[in-house]
DNA sequence: TTGAAAGACTACTGCCAAGTAGCACACTGG
DNA sequence: CCAGTGTGCTACTTGGCAGTAGTCTTTCAA
């Protein structure tokens, strides 16, 4: 029960910090910005975390590893490589979007986090590379995709997909998940396979 | 002459600056560093840029300028939707890998540019989405094209072209113009275009 | 040779924000 | 009613860096 209280103040802390790091950016805002906005102040915020690069990384170092995540089952799940990529993406998509502050806030303040927090997450980014270049490899055996260059497609689709947090509008057009299909079909396109219709 | 000398050394700041800022993001470098790397003193650069912000606005500016430009220019040349969109990406994906450093700084920084500077910037931005989605529409239009939302292609082929400054590395496998002509192959492939042999 | 103007430097100021030392108050069990 | 523990706050210190005031030097024109 102490221990549940302490996660949910942690989680508080760091909810505040994502909104207004994403606002104002990360020099932009101080630790008594977030204090305030929480009715607390300074030195409680010391009490959960070492310091202010540590709270940075611990915003998107579990964002990261969702989206490794989210490639990592679609890619081992069943079906043939156009629905595991086709699953991936949107899986992906939604993760993006679903954290956008959080991914936002990683792509951004990149030069902010530590060396040993940023080695950790580029390890996961290789991973996620090697992953999606795996799986576009085992289209291309499978006769499904037609693919150039194998490493520059995989690079092209996660960019496509990843730069989804700098335009999608919450309260926009399109609902989320309509978004993440759409993205999806565009990729599926862009190796050469046919969407599923629907 | 002396106008020559003028900008000489407001370009020789600009280059060091994207070079610190780059490396170490744009409050992890000072005024003093960007001085001390070109041998001078920090009021040298005071007396050609009023701020460290109207430097960094000085050099993210003229960067959006040409992506747009290479897009205006493509859209509005001679040819095909299919052609003109090819061209219009392996121009703009050019721009972005040979002003790599400014694009990724803009990206990165844009919570410190002043709000006239973003204003100015994102106007172009919004030409550039409206003028991508045109040619897309005319392609459409003329059967060459089957895209299911106009607008979210747009987005995800300015977003998978963009994300290349956070991968390309210049000394890497494929040479630059290597780089972009298969990421505009990728591009006509996701609109449902088949890309130019060769 | 001298005076003026331009250009760059030395040597500050002032502020802001990260991080901390030590206090105060509340709650719990005896 | 009172110790002891945990939890948060007040009130600092400290360092770093953007921006500036005023000086020195160099150049060029008369």
């Amino acid at each position: 029960m102490r221990e549940e209280i302490l996660a949910y103040k942690r989680e508080r802390i760091l909810q505040e910090a994502v909104t207004l790091f994403y606002k104002r950016g990360f020099t932009g805002t101080t630790l008594d910005d977030i204090a305030a906005e929480l009715g607390v102040t300074k030195p409680f915020i010391y009490t959960h975390f070492r310091s202010k690069v540590e709270l940075l990384a611990a915003l998107c170092q579990p964002t990261i590893e969702m989206s490794l995540e989210a490639v990592a089952n679609a890619a081992a799940g069943e079906g043939t490589p156009a629905q595991r990529l086709f699953r991936a993406m949107t899986d992906f998509a939604q993760v993006v979007l679903q954290r956008q502050a959080n991914i936002a806030i990683f792509f951004r303040e990149e030069k902010n986090l530590s060396d040993e927090a940023l080695a950790e997450i580029n390890t996961l980014r290789k991973k996620f590379d090697r992953l999606l270049s795996q799986l576009l490899r085992d289209g291309v055996a499978a006769g499904e995709f037609q693919i150039a260059d194998v490493s520059v497609a995989a690079l092209a689709l996660g960019g496509m997909i990843s730069w989804a947090y700098t335009w999608h509008r919450p309260e926009g057009r399109l609902a989320l998940e309509d978004v993440c299909k759409r993205l999806a079909e565009l990729a599926l396109r862009m190796v050469g396979a046919t969407p599923p219709p629907d």
